[in-house]
DNA sequence: TTAAATCTATACCGATCTGTATCGTTAGTC
DNA sequence: GACTAACGATACAGATCGGTATAGATTTAA
């Protein structure tokens, strides 16, 4: 492995770890024994494990987002359709073996007081309100703003349920209420 | 205080420490401390840790059911208008200082492979859902068990909505929704 | 009043926590 | 090929973790 990818690999291990285990439960220590790498070096990518977490955030913010937009522009090339589809992204990720949760959910409920971890939480939930409103103003819907954080409501709710039902059902039940919300 | 009412006490101290700063952030000997009560009392009354835990998760899911079927009691007579007010008891939960989001999610999300915590979660979220279908079932409206789903899917977006944002609103944000739902 | 149960207080256990220090080795760059 | 920066390994620091042991004080129930 090359010195460049170090750095994004220690954040690819924390993160699958963060997720399945949550963040205060994972130790620095386990996290370096599964990297495979010495302490010294994690420390010198990231002074303290919070800004490690702050990274992790900001890592799959980034990737989530990119990932939701390729899997809707995939799906479909109407907006409406792919704000549709981005229910179906969410059933694709509650299947998948890794899902334990919303991370970001998570980090807020673990860490609730600390800005630098906070913030990233907020940051993320933003931008993607953000990208349903672009959609929905593609689409030519009124009402945009309000609709916008309807369909967040449902992608939270979703999220939350598929975490202890283990049901990615929950996916498509979520999108038939959104279908009776955007198309009265 | 009696002796009987430091179990009680304990719990109470357990679940607003809990919920503040989350389950593994939160150690038996800042517990013990804030209640003012030896550690030996603590174990005699709960074997570990985790059982604690689950003794603030069952206290805590049956305060929210009670206080929750008062409220809507208390807001109308009528089984819808107690289902609407079931989001108007979101809302004033979301204003109070001691929310730090869903108490249960947040548990799962530190917990998710021990059954003990899991599975109080899993009854919690059952025993909610069972309630919203019983007032569902009384307003006569049809498909009362995915009528219950969609409106738990919608108490559950609001409340990790109203942990990231704290902003009490989005109850009746939410509740909008259900109107869109239950009224066509 | 007496005996049993529950309490407080404190010291302790081994493990783990985040973070640092040291030092020899490996790798990328000019 | 030499310089330099990043690396691995290890030991260590001080604090905290969940949980136990012990002994004396206090309360409850017979």
């Amino acid at each position: 492995m090359k010195r460049a990818e170090k750095k994004g690999h220690l954040v690819d291990v924390a993160i699958e770890m963060f997720n399945r285990y949550g963040y205060h439960a994972v130790g620095v220590d386990s996290i370096i024994a599964e990297a495979g790498v010495a302490k010294t070096t994690l420390y010198r990518h990231f002074e303290t494990k919070e800004l490690l977490i702050a990274a992790a955030l900001q890592k799959m913010d980034e990737q989530f987002r990119v990932d939701l937009r390729t899997f809707s522009a995939d799906a479909s090339t109407d907006p409406l359709g792919q704000l549709f589809a981005s229910f179906d992204f969410l059933e694709s990720w509650f299947s998948a073996a890794t899902f334990y949760g919303c991370p970001f959910i998570k980090a807020a409920g673990e860490y609730n007081d600390t800005n630098q971890i906070f913030q990233e939480v907020i940051l993320h939930k933003r931008l993607i309100i953000a990208y349903f409103e672009e959609l929905i103003r593609a689409a030519g819907l009124a009402n945009p703003e309000q609709l916008a954080e309807e369909i967040n409501l449902l992608h939270e709710g979703a999220i939350a349920l598929a975490q202890v039902t283990r049901d990615a059902s929950v996916a498509q039940k979520a999108k038939a209420v959104a279908r009776k919300i955007l198309i009265p």
